[in-house]
Parts: C-alpha cells; structure tokens; sequence
DNA sequence: CGTGAAACTTTCTACTC
DNA sequence: GAGTAGAAAGTTTCACG
C-alpha cells in the first residue's frame, strides 16, 4: 500500500507534476534515485494514471461555468448510451453524472458566455428526449481543481 | 492569437503532457525546435497554466463522487469568505461554485463511501450555517476530465 | 520556419554499502 | 533504502539558410 511519502509525492505531483525528482525527494527526505524508483512504482500500480496540462480557460475564451440538472422519462440502456454519445460530441460539455434521488442527470458544461449557453441547449434538446432541463450559472468559482485527499484508510 | 496548431497543440497535452515534442511536432507538421517555441510561448502566454498528475480515485479509496446543493439565508461577504475557508480545510470537498436561481451554491465531494458523507455533512453544518443542503450521489460517471474545446472565436 | 548540431538538464539504472 | 556514477534520452538554443 501507500506509505507517507507515497501520499506526498501524489500529493505534489497533482499541483505540479513537472518538479524534479531531486526537488520531490528532499521534500519526501529520500535519494532521488529512490525518489524515482517511487514514482515509477505508482505509475506502475495505477495510482498516477497520466498527466495532463491545464489550460486557462479565460485565456481560451470560455470564462462561463453552467450546471445542468436534467430530468428523463426514459430509463433505458439505450437512452443512457444516447446521451453519452451526445455528451462525447459537444465538447463544452466537460463532465456528465447520473445521479440518484431528485436529478437524474448533471452535466458541467464551459462557454464562452452565458448566451452560448442556448446553442448547446438546442443541441441537447435536438439529439435527446429530456423530460426536465434547469441550467445553474457559475457566477464565482471558489474551489477548483483541487488536489485529492491523499489521507484514507 | 492562436491558430490551428496551437490549438492543436493545447489538445493533445491536455489529454498527455508529457508527448514529447518530437511527437507534437510531428503531429501538427513542424520542427521539433519550432514546436518547441511554440509550446513556451503557449506558457509564457498563460494559455498553459501548470502541468498535474492525475491520480486514480478508485486506487486511492475514493471512489465515490456526490454533489451537494446547498441554500443559505445569509447573503453577505463574511458568510462567502467562511464558506471559501471550510471548502479549502475539507480536501474532500473538490469544487465549489456560487450559483445563480434556485440554489445557491454547488459543491462536488469525493469520499470512500456513500455512508462517509456524513462525516462531510457534519463538518459543513458545525462550521456554517446552513438553511437547505440537498445531496446526490453519482451513480455513473458518463464524461469527466474532458479538455477543453479549443476552436473558439 | 526548417535544419543540424551543440550544450544542458534530468532521468534511469546498476552497483555497493 | 542511500549514495554514486555512468549512460541515455530529451529539450532548448543557436547559427544559418
């Protein structure tokens, strides 16, 4: 399993996975070569699955965050795969749950403005039988991002 | 601005930051030395903001994901500034966001188990006062961690 | 912007204690 | 595990076309 330094190097290695292994291993007290052999070994046990570079999403011209509560009268396998598809195809369309109790559906969805936000909207309703559609804006982002907890059982 | 490889290249180190540049270069037809200068002005630029490992929630013990929809009778900065400061003490709570309508504020948890909510839960009435906390587990994740669309005006 | 080469940094991998 | 050292890989930068 995960020792101390296990969880920290995960730990740093989520906010910045471009630091060096001598500079991850004085932080952990070990040897950058036993620094290294460390990390490897999480990414051969899965813990670390990839690393990936985050993009400024003002810069990118998407400052807007919506969240979408959708509601369905179709509980099929079918309809289920439909809206996957769909999700897959709109790429302002980041993150999609199924949901337990009174939502059956939430979607994340970035934009480049508020207004934007019919443009998917009609997407949606086009390719897709939605019973319920109610759209939250973000209007201040207070966390994000954040880093796992790394101190479990 | 950007153009099409740019855009290109923000893509794929989205989904791998650590595509070697004679890859990346090779992908969108240039030079290794031009696609490397291309990638520190991405970054000089802010396009790029930081690089991060992403860690496997279910190998960590966390495979668990709920959003929380919250409703307050306090509308003032201090009550926004507590809220901030509880989100950042609780690594388990990993967004937050302050909402338009109907709901006030959105958060997303991550946790070992359903039943763990309510460590969370208790957490979050001791320290803030709360009018209506409404909880949703995610049953299915169909899309997350998507990259951002990059062909934007 | 491309090429080619050089300099540099960093990582990986024994081997030893 | 620590430490060292050598090898290897990759990146950046430069001069030049």
């Amino acid at each position: 399993m995960l020792d101390d330094r296990d969880r920290k190097l995960l730990s740093l290695l989520q906010q910045d996975a471009e630091t060096s292994v001598a500079q991850l291993a004085e932080a952990v007290n070990l040897s950058p070569s036993a620094c290294s052999r460390r990390i490897t070994r999480l990414r051969e046990e899965g813990y670390i699955l990839r690393t990936t570079a985050e993009v400024d999403r003002r810069r990118m011209g998407l400052p807007t965050t919506m969240f979408v509560l959708l509601r369905t009268s179709e509980h099929t396998a079918d309809w289920l795969e439909r809206l996957r598809a769909v999700a897959a195809d709109i790429p302002e369309i980041v993150e999609v749950h199924r949901l337990t109790g009174n939502f059956d559906y939430i979607l994340k969805i970035v934009l480049p403005n508020v207004e934007y936000y019919d443009v998917i909207y009609k997407q949606l309703v086009h390719r897709i039988r939605l019973h319920d559609v109610s759209a939250y804006i973000s209007m201040e982002t207070l966390k994000s991002d954040a880093p796992l907890p790394t101190h479990h059982a």
